[in-house]
DNA sequence: GTTGTCTGCCC
DNA sequence: ATTCTGC
DNA sequence: GCAGAATGGGCAGACAAC
């Protein structure tokens, strides 16, 4: 007789999936697999969708880390940890003795939510911020513990993208700013825990310091003599050393990530640095931004090629030429844009994305500006989760003339409204076919779930273009055997008055290629991929 | 040993 | 990365 | 405005398959 596997355990769960995620090498998929099999096998009524989901890393059960958060926040102000008796002994203030009224309580929750989030964004760790709490730490003494420090990766300050000058000119009027060149790189955040331990972070708190032994070695280098600590803030950019040019994110993203060697690397790059968390032991994050950049400049000094300070002008008031001035001369400069920051008020360094306190203008958010496509949808994908029953995605091609083909610049699943997903997918379902049109030139990974007539254009926006193994317009103009692809597509408008022959056409796509700032100018392109 | 596919991480 | 939407 | 959840191009590296 079969027998029922035994009801899984929380405990049991976490165990398989540790054991799953530090499984490794020869036959560790099948290892997996089985690991796998066996949890769905004995799983139960709604349990199988939560492992496959947790496996997936998508719950999507409407709560992320600030929730969770927000939730820790509040368990630990409504009750708190009993003294030494393990983690069921507990003071719950909403009843008994300890009891507080409401009125008492949501002032503290509200305080310590900020305390919790604050502690989370300069120490990210659950380990030591849970710890610190079950101590029985409040929303005053959670930061003397819970604070930023050298080794541990703070949530980097984010920015947020803005529409236009006119937005910008609100968000910073009566305050004064500075515009920085945005660097197409990796954010790297440098830890300097003595002269000679020195850690690379990435934007999401991966180690990089393995990546960049050269960067290490540079820094040390650079660093004034009286700085035992600091935390900084930088982006790393491909650059030619010999032509002292920057070069694309593409070039940067060839670079080895393992066992990296300072003398077999063939991308070399220069640090930008622009901000400074922590000089010796002394948090800066509270401090003004103009006050953070002096001791930037104070403790780092510029190597050639390999070391500076990201480019900036500083203004006292809005002044939209001067900005669009600054802008274009960042674009000429193989930047994205500008990054624009308060410098005295509101300055502080705000960890994590809960304060968007910074704006980035970057040329493709400005109409006119910006690089726009006019494409036909060849080919449709099926939606997940919130999407399922449409389309969450569609393969977008440009019409070559003296090929006569569509050729593939894109996949696009942003920029949808939810009405037009559900237009959009109305529309195709009457112009489905149940194969390619023998016009259609699109590389097999790229197979849709669905081919569609081309019967429609729609206007599309990029940030930029690049060198594609998959996508098949301009094929082997720039790079033998490869194509050119957008970056960070998205879905604008449909174009009624088009047909998908007058969509942009592979020359067009060849010119806005070169027309772009990292690209031209260099002596040979195809070299480089 | 080479090629193909998937994952994880950049943007 | 970009974008949209419910709260 | 925040938080969450859709979705993009493309690379190195790890395994699997041949």
């Amino acid at each position: 007789m079969l027998m029922m596997p035994p009801k899984l355990t929380i405990a049991k769960v976490f165990s398989e999936m540790k054991a799953i995620a530090h499984s490794a090498g020869k036959e560790s998929q099948k290892a997996k697999k089985e690991k796998i099999q066996k949890l769905l096998v004995a799983s139960r009524g709604e349990e199988a969708k939560f492992i496959v989901r947790m496996l997936q890393a998508k719950l999507r059960i409407g709560i992320q880390i600030p929730t969770l958060l927000q939730a820790l926040a509040y368990a630990f102000t409504l009750t708190k940890p009993g003294k030494s008796c393990g983690p069921a002994a507990v003071t719950d203030r909403r009843h008994g003795q300890a009891k507080l009224s409401a009125a008492e309580l949501e002032p503290q929750m509200i305080g310590m939510e900020a305390a919790v989030k604050q502690a989370f964004s300069e120490m990210p760790n659950f380990d030591k911020l849970v710890a610190a709490l079950m101590e029985g730490r409040d929303g005053s003494s959670l930061l003397q513990v819970c604070s930023i420090s050298v080794g541990v990766p703070v949530k980097p300050m984010l920015a947020k993208p803005s529409k236009g000058i006119a937005e910008v000119g609100e968000r910073l009027s009566g305050k004064r700013f500075t515009g920085e060149w945005k660097y197409d790189g990796e954010r790297a955040q440098i830890h300097v825990l003595s002269k000679d331990v020195i850690q690379i972070y990435s934007r999401n708190s991966e180690n990089m310091t393995e990546k960049y032994p050269d960067v290490i070695e540079v820094v040390k280098q650079s660093l004034a003599e009286d700085v035992q600590s600091c935390i900084i803030d930088s982006e790393l950019v491909a650059f030619d050393q010999v032509n002292r040019k920057i070069l694309p994110f593409q070039v940067l993203t060839t670079r080895g990530r393992k066992n990296i060697t300072v003398e077999d690397i063939k991308v070399n790059v220069c640090l930008f640095a622009f901000d400074c968390m922590l000089v010796n032991g002394q948090p800066l994050v509270k401090e003004p931004l103009e006050l953070r950049r002096e001791k930037l400049w104070s403790i780092l000094s510029p190597a050639e090629g390999k070391v500076t300070f990201a480019v900036y002008r500083n203004f006292n008031e809005i002044n939209e030429e001067e900005i669009q001035a600054f802008l274009d001369e960042s674009i000429a400069g193989s930047c994205e844009g500008l990054m624009l920051k308060t410098l005295t008020e509101n300055a502080t360094y705000e960890p994590s994305k809960r304060s968007l306190n910074w704006l980035k203008l970057k040329k493709d958010y400005l109409e006119g500006m910006a690089d726009s496509i006019d494409v036909v949808p060849i080919g449709a994908y099926y939606g997940k989760g919130k999407r399922s029953g449409a389309y969450g995605a569609y393969l977008l091609a440009i019409y070559d003339q003296e090929n006569e083909e569509f050729q593939t610049v894109c996949k696009a699943g942003t920029g949808f409204s939810d009405e037009d997903l559900t237009t959009h997918y109305s529309f195709f379902k009457n112009h489905q076919r149940p194969c390619a049109e023998t016009n259609y030139n699109v590389n097999d990974k790229l197979k849709p779930d669905v081919w569609l007539e081309p019967c429609q254009v729609w206007e599309i926006r990029a940030a930029d273009l690049s060198i594609s193994p998959v996508h098949t317009s301009a094929f082997g103009v720039k790079a033998d055997g490869k194509g050119i692809g957008l970056r960070f597509p998205r879905f604008l408008r449909i174009r009624d008055d088009k047909t998908p022959e007058e969509s942009t056409g592979s020359e067009q796509i060849v010119e806005m290629f070169e027309a772009q700032a990292s690209v031209s100018g260099t002596a040979a392109v195809d070299d480089d991929f």
